[in-house]
DNA sequence: TGACATTTAAAAGTCTGACATTTAAAACTC
DNA sequence: GAGTTTTAAATGTCAGACTTTTAAATGTCA
C-alpha cells in the first residue's frame, strides 16, 4: 500500500483508494484486521485525523467496519447483500429524486427487469413464494385498505415474484428500482376500479407462475406496466396543472 | 437538521445521516451550499474533525462535493450516472470477489438483464449502436487478437446492445454485472473455435437487432449464455484440479 | 475608463497533542 | 476454578493552530 507524494489529490482520498485497491486485489482479505490508526498514520506519514477521514470514507461504502476497545480496529467487511441492497436503494432514490431519470424510465427498467425474472421464477419458485403472492393478492382485495397499504402489498407481491427466481443478484437489482419508485407510487390515489384491474393482473401473473408458464407471466407484466404508467401519468398531469 | 444526544451511535454517523436525510427529503437541494464546517460544528455542538468525518462519509457516496478556497464549501451533488455506474461496479466486483455470489449466478443475472433489454434495443437502437456492434464483431474476427482484447471487444459489443435500449437505468444496472465479471472472463483462453462460435452468435444477435426482431435477439442471447457458462465451467474445473 | 496585478479573507485541508470511552484480555481474589 | 477487578490498547472526540487554495475586493497603470 503506497501513496504518491506528488499527487495533487487529497491525502485522505489517496489513502482510501490505496486501501480499497488492497481489498479488491485480495491483498487484504475478508475479516482481516487493518493496522491501527496510529500505525497507518505512521506508514503513510500523515496525521491520525487524515487516516481517520480515509477510513470513514471506506466505512461509508461498507468496505470496512470498525470496532472500539482492546483488540478492536478496522476490519475488512464481507459485503452482505443487505449492504448492497441499501446502497442500491439510496443510489436509485437519489437518481429519481434529483430528476436524473424520469419516472417513465425507471418504470420501464423495473418492468423489463421483472420480465427477465418471470421465466426463471415460473420454473423455480417455491410453494412459499407462490403462497406469498396469493396472500398479497387477497389482501389487495380487502375493502378499507389505505393507498399506502395497497402500495406496500404491491411491493411485497413483486418482491415474492422476483425472489422466486432464486437469483440474489436480480433480487437486489430490483430492490433499488422498486423501492426508489415507492415515494412516487404512494402519491397515487387508487380508485376501486384501479385496484380491481391491478389485482386482476396480479392473479393472472400468479396463475402463470403456478402453471410454470413464463411467457404468460411476461405478458401479464407487460399489461401491468401499461396500467401503472397510465395511472402515474394521470397523477403527474394533475400535479402539473396545479 | 437535528441529532439525538442520547443515541449511542457515533456522532459522525448521526451527522452524516441527518444531512443525508435532509438531501433525500429535499430540504437541501442540488448545488445548494451546506454551511461551512465551522458553522456545522457550531450547529451540532461537536468539533470540526467530527463534522469533517461526517462530510467525508457523504463525499464517499457522491452525495456532496467539496471545494476549497473562498466561497468554497460542501455542495449537494447532483448524482450523475457515471457516479452511479462506478458505485455499482465497485459493489458488484466486491460481491463477486468475496464469493458472496457465484459466477453462475452473476452470469445468469447478466444475461437475464440483457434479454430484458434486447426487445427495447431492437425497437430503438440508433444506426450508431448498430455500427458499433458490427465494428466489434469485425474486430473479434481479426487474427492475432489477444484474449484480453477479445474480452474487451465483447464487453463493448454488449454495451452497445444495452445502450441501444435507450434506458440509462438499465445501462447502469448492467454495467455492474458486466464489469464485475471482466476479471474472471479475462482468465479464459479462447480457442479459435470458441471465438468463431461467439462471433457467430454476435452476428446472429446483431442481425436480429437490425431487423427489429426482439425475440430472435433474445434467443441468440440465450445460446450465448449457454456458451459462456460452458467456457467458464471448463476454466473453473481446470483451476480446481490444480 | 478598462485591463491587469495585488492584496485579502474565507474556507477546506492538515497537523499536534490531549482526553474520553469502550472492550477484551490479563491479573487477582476467594 | 469461577468470578471480579484492573489494565492497556484501540477507537471516538475535542481544542487550537497552521497551510493551501481560491474567489473577490482592492489597487495600479496605460
Amino acid at each position: 500500500m503506497k501513496i504518491d507524494p506528488n499527487s495533487s489529490a487529497d491525502l485522505s482520498v489517496q489513502i482510501a483508494q490505496a486501501i480499497k485497491d488492497a481489498i479488491i486485489s485480495g491483498e487484504l482479505i475478508v475479516d482481516e484486521r487493518l493496522p491501527s490508526e496510529a500505525e497507518l498514520s505512521d506508514h503513510f506519514q500523515v496525521s491520525r485525523p487524515t487516516v481517520r477521514e480515509a477510513l470513514k470514507r471506506l466505512a461509508a461504502q461498507s468496505l470496512i467496519r470498525t470496532q472500539r476497545g482492546a483488540s478492536g480496529g478496522a476490519f475488512v467487511n464481507r459485503l452482505s447483500f443487505e449492504d448492497a441492497y441499501s446502497q442500491q436503494i439510496t443510489t436509485s432514490t437519489l437518481l429519481l429524486s434529483m430528476n436524473a431519470v424520469s419516472f417513465d424510465t425507471a418504470c420501464e427498467a423495473r418492468y423489463a427487469l421483472e420480465r427477465a425474472c418471470a421465466p426463471l421464477s415460473a420454473e423455480r419458485r417455491s410453494a412459499d413464494h407462490l403462497a406469498t403472492m396469493r396472500a398479497e393478492i387477497f389482501r389487495q382485495g380487502q375493502p378499507g385498505l389505505t393507498d399506502e397499504a395497497f402500495c406496500a402489498s404491491d411491493v411485497a407481491f413483486h418482491r415474492a415474484l422476483v425472489d422466486g427466481a432464486g437469483n440474489p443478484v436480480l433480487s437486489y437489482q430490483l430492490a433499488g428500482a422498486v423501492e426508489a419508485m415507492q415515494p412516487l407510487m404512494n402519491m397515487i390515489t387508487f380508485t376501486a376500479r384501479d385496484r380491481e384491474a391491478i389485482t386482476g393482473l396480479h392473479s393472472r401473473i400468479a396463475d402463470a407462475i403456478e402453471a410454470g408458464d413464463g411467457s404468460a407471466a411476461v405478458s401479464g407484466l407487460q399489461d401491468l406496466e401499461s396500467e401503472t404508467r397510465k395511472l402515474a401519468s394521470d397523477v403527474f398531469a394533475a400535479r402539473a396543472q396545479r
